[in-house]
DNA sequence: CCAGGGGA
DNA sequence: TCCCCTGGG
């Protein structure tokens, strides 16, 4: 999933006090995805209703999304649009992957029961339905949606660029690509063991001298979803090949690699990363949480336990009132 | 992933 | 208070 440029990245840790009171544009696709693959039984089932209808992905935004409202930090959740058609091969090789994973988690449960989840996991995919129910309860909480035309970390990306947000917060690289001046990984609850910790574009610029153009030429080398790359590179002599040709084009002209196997469109990706398509108009605005309809979506039609849905809320309503409490008690 | 309880 | 464990839906 994403570039694989993380080797190159120095992530700096931050923390949940840091980011309070700042706005955080959120990869929906990333979140949920990360959500559904993670929140399952050992043996790889998901959390269910008594429908039998998946609730994992909502289970995670209900309690993570409260908890980081209750640290201040305000959120905006950023949809995917429609893929490019570029993407179509990485698309089918993930799904050709799925569906071998899907058959191994079936013969895992009966023969390898310990390797049950990761094949769940693998064969996990976020359908349409549970993207509709995550606006639905983002939009219950009060939390805005922004619908991006096409790549959604483009869409963040272009956000934080436009001061709209603070950070992209998703667990891929690639809205640095995409011009995202500062990404945030491991955003989750205060008590996780993971710290937050933030990738600046600007630092990685430069530390290894180079522009974002040629970041976007490493990336197209090791392979992004929208071209598989060249066989054999990895980021580190990627990034030894840029700084010494400073683009694709050059090192091509200069006869050092071989073949462009893997790069043939490489002008064309370059584009989508330099000049996405965005909605330029959108709009930010965080509504007061409906707390009768997060219950009544969560409790009444998927069987959360009020007791727990109704102390997640309480974080929202009341944010973290025993602190100032503890102030005034030393004053 | 997160909540909540039990034990150190 | 922290860590570990189990269950959540």
């Amino acid at each position: 999933m994403g570039v694989n440029i993380g080797a190159i990245l120095e992530p700096k840790e931050t923390s949940l006090e840091t980011i309070s009171g700042k706005i955080v544009a959120v990869d929906a696709y990333n979140t949920l995805y990360q959500f559904l693959s993670i929140i399952r039984q050992p043996d790889g089932t998901p959390l269910k209703d008594s429908l039998g209808r998946t609730t994992s992905h909502l289970s995670g935004l209900i309690y993570r999304t409260t908890n980081l409202m209750g640290d201040g930090i305000k959120q905006v959740f950023v949809f995917d649009g429609k893929p490019s058609e570029l993407k179509a091969k990485v698309i089918e090789s993930r799904s050709e992957r799925r569906k071998e994973a899907r058959r191994k988690w079936e013969e895992a449960k009966i023969l390898f029961p310990e390797e049950a989840f990761k094949y769940a996991q693998a064969s996990a995919r976020i359908n349409m339905t549970m993207v509709e129910e995550a606006k639905i309860l983002l939009t219950y909480l009060g939390i805005p949606c922004v619908q991006a035309p096409g790549e959604g970390e483009a869409q963040a990306a272009y956000m934080v660029r436009r001061g709209d947000a603070e950070f992209v917060s998703s667990q891929d690289y690639d809205s640095l690509l995409f011009g995202a001046p500062v990404v945030i990984r491991n955003l989750s609850a205060a008590r996780r063991k993971t710290t937050p910790e933030v990738i600046e574009l600007k630092e990685l610029e430069e530390k290894h001298g180079i522009t974002r153009e040629e970041l976007v030429d490493i990336a197209i080398l090791v392979g992004t979803d929208f071209n598989p790359g060249i066989k054999g590179i990895g980021v580190k002599s990627a990034l030894k090949l840029i700084k010494e040709h400073h683009s694709i084009e050059k090192l091509i002209a200069e006869a050092e690699i071989e073949k462009i196997d893997g790069i043939e469109n490489y002008e064309i990706v370059r584009d989508i990363f330099l000049h996405p398509e965005v909605n330029e108009s959108y709009e930010i605005k965080w509504r007061t949480p409906d707390e009768e309809k997060v219950k009544e979506f969560l409790c009444e039609e998927h069987d959360f336990s009020e007791e727990r849905v109704s102390k997640a809320l309480e974080r929202i309503l009341m944010p973290k009132i025993k602190q100032q409490r503890r102030i005034e008690q030393w004053l």
